[in-house]
DNA sequence: CCGCGCTGGTCAAAGGTCAC
DNA sequence: GGTGACCTTTGACCAGCGCG
């Protein structure tokens, strides 16, 4: 449940930052058209060819030899977000560095004396997990959503968020989140049970809480969820505002310090997903090394940079906190009724209370699954009573109920 | 313009022909002996080299870069005609910039600050914290513990640990941080409130989870409490059971597997007590600073073994997960009055509810705590009525109450 | 054969450091 | 706070190697 809060948290934030990067540079698009290969990807000098796997110039080239060479730990003095042109290369070796990975060079092609370049040593040896295929997973599923980052200009005219459409946001996560998962072929050979297990479990994490410390206003410091709604810091639901708060102060400001690429998010939304202590879970062990391989590809996607790596891995305990929070405000909304949970989120995250309501509810979820393909197989029922663990929210529960249903198949 | 083009056009030629020069005359060290080239242009000093398109010292060389960085406007107290040479160099400012002018240095030459090397205090610049630092520390938390890993032979003898019991041993535990914590010199020189929201805001998880998690028995899988007590995954009350049953299987289990070593396991206890996340801390900023330093240790102590780092760090979800379990647990309890929760105990976990009776139960705890060292200095109160954090637990309300009591202080 | 692309290396002249 | 002897880093330029 909170696994699936975090991967909605995340999934914000990375649209958030994509539609940044946008921002900043607007007319990148001509540039590059233009004058594609002859000018430098890392500080935007003229370039004097491909360096270690990107277009650079001497200077990017010599100062990632020597840098790799000596194997240099540098510090950025500043929030690890410098601009690196060819006027302020210089200024942060830690920023140029990181550019330069970011670029695409790669610290393999930097030999030592005079070696013979040992081409095809790039293997998928580690697994069948690698970042490519994380990376289509993410692209895949991308095209399901209906938020652009490009539409989000107008920040006034939003409409404020209110419990409802939070669960609204999360209820449409989910269903995208099942999307990813199935293009992940490590999930696909996981027994049936555990399939359901790690998608259920994880709602809360990447359905709920990552959404929306991802989508979140540059201009305003406001949290947006992925159904164009705005979490205001300050609002009329006392219990929204206090998440949004700490959405912003415990995830979005460090994730916009360490600037997450895709390939570190793509690796970091696999960790948190393919959790091997999920509740109920009939063999952790192949859940494990799913997870052991997707850290050591996170690992690998850091690019050596100091400490980066264990940065990221340390925003996994707050976006549980605050996942589970998120769903605690969301249960006390229901339990005050201040809000309308809609029926079917309410069965999914909170597992209490059936209603026939659910069918008319989720029509519209029904209609916009049409296209998806089923890989989890249709969920026998009973065979989940037996189990049981404790968790503030019994989310095994509500699956079953909701998995009784004539039209949730289609979910799966 | 074009003159400015040209013009610099033939410094660089000129400059570049010179310097081939030098290179094709290996033994011009003589000859620009008796040549002006190996004189400085503007003092007649030994020159070291072209500096800024002049034949420059060292020392007129750093005059220039300081001069025109800071863009400094000398005014000469004579008649704009002092001599300039070795000895009377620094007497005029303005002569000796203008000399420069002169003698052919060009503005434009002087670039823009660069990043800093500062590679000497490399040394203790990665910060005060280190293995030796914690794995002392440890070591000297050990000896106020009274529980001894070798006495515990005999598993059959101890008894089955009650909720009280729990609570006991976490109390205990909670003595313990204080301690471990003054030994480490970064949490000294932190604000005297980030101290006291530490300690009270990790107590669930280094107090209890952690504790438990490495207090286990090898023969029998059984969690042993501080206090000699044996947790039983099936005992007389069910929450005491549950939480046995999730320590064992997602903390000792994986622990276990990895085989944490004293230094990673020091590191680890640092890098979840430093949470910059930490509710009602001032400045987090230098909590951020101190766990980014514990989690850079912790991939240094893990030897380069591939994906260690990871799963050691892996391992706080569910530290977080199971210990916020325990102290629901506790308060459930407490809730049913099945068991007697030490109300010192009470006050720092659950948040509620001051008796008289704390003075008396604390008795032997305050006596226990007759040697330490008094390092956070006595909580000015009133000063935390207006933090107000959401949490399932009010720790630092709890913890008001608690400082106010007399004796109090005595445990920082 | 020769040019091209991408390695490696060199070292003048930038930079920064820190007792004095 | 400036000075300057002393050290590190930068990047324009050159050579070597594999390839089409």
């Amino acid at each position: 449940l909170y696994t699936n809060c975090v991967l909605d948290l995340l999934e914000t934030i990375r649209v958030q930052l994509s539609s940044e990067r946008m921002q900043f540079n607007p007319a990148h698009g001509e540039i590059e058209l233009k004058t594609n290969g002859s000018l430098c990807s890392i500080c935007a000098d003229r370039a004097t060819g491909k360096h270690y796997g990107a277009a650079s110039c001497d200077g990017c080239k010599g100062f990632f030899r020597r840098s790799v060479r000596k194997n240099h730990a540098y510090t950025c003095r500043f929030s690890r977000q410098c601009v690196v042109d060819k006027d302020k290369r210089n200024q942060c070796r830690y920023c140029r560095l990181k550019k330069c990975f970011r670029a695409g060079m790669r610290k393999e092609a930097v030999q030592n004396e005079r070696d013979r370049i040992s081409c095809r040593r790039e293997g998928q040896a580690a697994g069948s997990l690698s970042i490519s295929v994380l990376l289509q997973a993410e692209a895949s599923t991308q095209q399901f959503s209906s938020w652009t980052p490009a539409a989000h200009s107008d920040i006034t005219a939003k409409k404020i968020a209110l419990v409802g459409d939070v669960c609204e946001s999360m209820k449409q996560q989910l269903l995208l989140l099942v999307e990813w998962a199935k293009r992940i072929p490590d999930f696909c050979e996981l027994p049936v049970d555990d399939r359901v297990c790690l998608v259920i479990d994880s709602a809360p994490h990447l359905g709920g809480g990552s959404a929306y410390s991802l989508c979140w206003n540059s201009h305003d410091d406001l949290p947006v969820t992925g159904n164009d709604f705005v979490i205001p810091v300050s609002g009329p639901e006392l219990e929204v505002s206090k998440v949004a708060a700490r959405i912003l102060e415990e995830l979005v400001r460090p994730l916009r310090e360490l600037d997450i690429t895709d390939s570190e998010f793509a690796c970091l939304k696999a960790i948190i997903f393919f959790a091997p202590d999920c509740p109920g879970l009939e063999s952790p062990q192949p859940v494990r090394r799913v997870r052991f391989q997707a850290q050591v590809l996170l690992d690998e996607a850091t690019c050596e940079q100091r400490g980066r790596f264990g940065e990221l891995l340390l925003m996994l305990p707050p976006l549980q906190s605050v996942a589970w929070q998120m769903v605690e405000q969301l249960q006390l909304a229901r339990l005050l009724g201040e809000a309308s949970v809609d029926s079917l989120l309410q069965e999914m995250l909170l597992g209490e209370g059936a209603s026939a309501a659910a069918t008319a509810s989720t029509a519209a979820a029904t209609r916009a699954s049409d296209n998806f393909t089923s890989v989890i197989l249709p969920v026998p029922t009973g065979k989940f009573g037996s189990i049981y663990h404790f968790n503030m929210l019994n989310l095994r529960g509500a699956f079953l109920k909701f998995s009784r249903q004539a039209d949730s198949e289609q979910y799966f």
